[in-house]
DNA sequence: TATAATTTGAAAATGGTTTTCATTTTCAAA
DNA sequence: TTTGAAAATGAAAACCATTTTCAAATTATA
């Protein structure tokens, strides 16, 4: 690949996913874009949300409630993050804990499973979900 | 639901589901209930499933690559069992390993975040695929 | 029996995602 | 500047796993 440029509709889909805090679906960001006046086509934001997900800036999340895109650097994390969806607000949450890289080594060394570190995504309640629970 | 008696259908989609080892998407599932000559159609399948999912006896790993029903009596697990879907062959399996359970506990006291257990499915290389890998 | 309730499954509908393809845009060479 | 090849766009169509519909079959209860 060895294109220099961004088209208007690139920038566009990745401001916009950048921007959104809890991640959202193709068909809703194709909604706050043509909102914000940037539109762009369906297809090309499955494109070009499909080419982020390749290129590790967007986590691609599917579940039995529809697909979710956010948006996580992911390239600069190592192996000790992960995602938690929290079940009860709905949102998702980045966490580094060391606990994580080690579990990988043990059981890669003792079970034979390699994990796939980027795709780590737990199911949960977060921090001020967690805090509200316990009050 | 004050049901006692089993359909032959529901019989054979359980038994069937109960022994393939790495789980199967309901086509398969159906398809394999044909050749043994016990026929359920797919419709009945997926509802059988599902209904086993809701009971707690299939987990329904929704992902990129299609639905996948595993048999997995979860009511009798702890914190310490886990699903792996392989990246490779896409199998899913299942894994018991007690540092999983001291990893939610680290969780819960250092980051005040609450894993739930039933839910956590990693990606990565099963065990065969992992010993190919290496080959 | 008779009757109500449940289950089944073929066919049709659904809906999110992908593919197609004519058009537009961009890059690089002339 | 042209010019032509390559890449990107997006509307429409295709795809396909899953769900819904509904008439027929099965089973429970009276």
């Amino acid at each position: 690949m060895s294109v220099t440029y961004m088209t208007r509709q690139q920038k566009a889909v990745l401001s916009c996913i950048e921007n959104i805090h809890g991640g959202a679906g193709a068909a809703e960001l194709a909604e706050r874009l043509r909102a914000s006046g940037e539109s762009v086509g369906l297809t090309t934001v499955y494109r070009q949300l499909e080419k982020l997900h390749e290129q590790g800036l967007v986590h691609k999340i599917v579940t039995d409630g529809g697909t979710r895109y956010q948006f996580c650097d992911c390239r600069h994390h190592g192996n000790d993050c992960f995602l938690i969806k929290c079940e009860q607000c709905g949102c998702v949450e980045h966490v580094d804990c060391a606990h994580l890289g080690e579990l990988y080594g043990h059981l890669a060394q003792e079970h034979h499973f390699r994990i796939n570190p980027r795709r780590t995504l737990f199911y949960g309640l977060c921090q001020s979900c967690t805090q509200e629970a316990d009050a």
